[in-house]
DNA sequence: GTCTATAAAAAGATAGAC
DNA sequence: GTCTATCTTTTTATAGAC
């Protein structure tokens, strides 16, 4: 992110340019196959100057794991404090995640695929960040549990139900076309939340107070 | 699959074996980053030799894919001629894969992250026998809205939440810990069927049927 | 800031000795 | 049936001219 002294300001909009560039060919023919050469010539760059503006391969998947990461955590830190029942707060959390997937969805498949080819402490970093990320749905689910929302059920496999159903998403998703975020977030949450619930669980009453939060 | 003529009984046994080191390897690297070199060393074969038995380093891969969706269609196929209800038939399906999941979960990691790597008929095929298996849970889904099962819903959508929240499994599943494949159909399929139910659903009925036909 | 040239290693695949 | 040697291409990355 800081920029090495000596840059002038068109450094670091270059920089990003080549980092969308990378997300793009990544996404498309995965990490490992996509060669650096591929990404100069698509940047319109030989490899020299590339190299003027990265640091290694790898570094460049690292940026793209963190532009994921960033505003997941940016956005379930928030949520986390708003005055607002946990059911509310997870059709919240819900409709970030898919609204990050359909804005960056060349970024999440490398984020899904190609994480494991991250080496040392890029990798440890990484895998805490994600574990962060999943033990605040782990949180809102078990509280909707322990406020009679939901069924009393092994908390775990809950947090894998929300999040296989959630980030799926990647590999059939068209954004643009036929459905948005909020649909499919009011879509998801109502399969999992009538079938996580205790007895019967009201969803327009849901809908209502989270609309009082995105206006 | 039909060996070329002039080898052994081993030959077939050999390669096979082949098949079972790459898959191993692709799914913790990737099949771009693995090497055809590293495939030899790991089974025990100079590259001379490797390619003996192998045609090209894409062909294991889409022997490895054939793994899949052998299975995956074989039984798809027999659970469509059963004599019962969509929904009964629909929470054996959603067993089946799973434990093909369960089962063969290298294989699948390879399924999920490298059949785009595939190339002209290799890809052409793989996506229609895949399109294929989708097909059998969306007439499966639309049959159990039109009998009551459930509400009347965008199919296609329906068919994806069913498939997102059985497919993202492999990602975190471990066999032989905590849940087998029967479990977790039966609690992905309560949460789904719920979810997806015109009114209420009679969970236990649909268990007592699947369990006649499993015996 | 961008280029060409080059290094140094590794890739997939083949030929031919044994 | 397995090996070594080789071919050809490509890889990530650097050096140094401009």
């Amino acid at each position: 992110m800081a920029r090495p002294p000596g840059h002038g300001p068109g450094y670091e909009i270059k920089r990003q340019e080549i980092i969308d560039t990378a997300a793009m060919l990544f996404s498309e023919k995965g990490y490992a196959a996509t060669g650096i050469t591929e990404i100069g010539d698509t940047v319109g760059l030989a490899k020299g100057a590339l190299y003027y503006y990265i640091k290694s391969k790898e570094n460049l998947l690292v940026e793209i794991q963190e532009r994921v990461l960033d505003p997941l955590l940016a956005a379930a830190g928030k949520i986390q404090d708003l005055d607002a029942s946990p059911v509310v707060k997870l059709r919240l959390l819900s409709e970030e995640l898919l609204t990050v997937i359909f804005e960056r969805l060349d970024h999440i498949w490398v984020y899904e695929h190609d994480y494991r080819q991250l080496t040392g402490d890029n990798l440890t970093r990484m895998l805490a960040r994600r574990q962060e990320f999943e033990n605040v749905v782990r949180s809102l689910l078990v509280a909707a549990m322990d406020e009679g929302f939901f069924r009393k059920t092994n908390p775990s496999l809950t947090v894998l139900q929300f999040l296989n159903m959630h980030n799926h998403t990647y590999q059939w998703v068209r954004p643009g076309q036929q459905w948005d975020a909020k649909f499919l977030s009011k879509t998801y949450c109502a399969t999992l939340f009538t079938g996580f619930a205790d007895g019967s669980c009201d969803l327009e009453a849901i809908e209502a107070q989270v609309a009082t939060f995105q206006s």
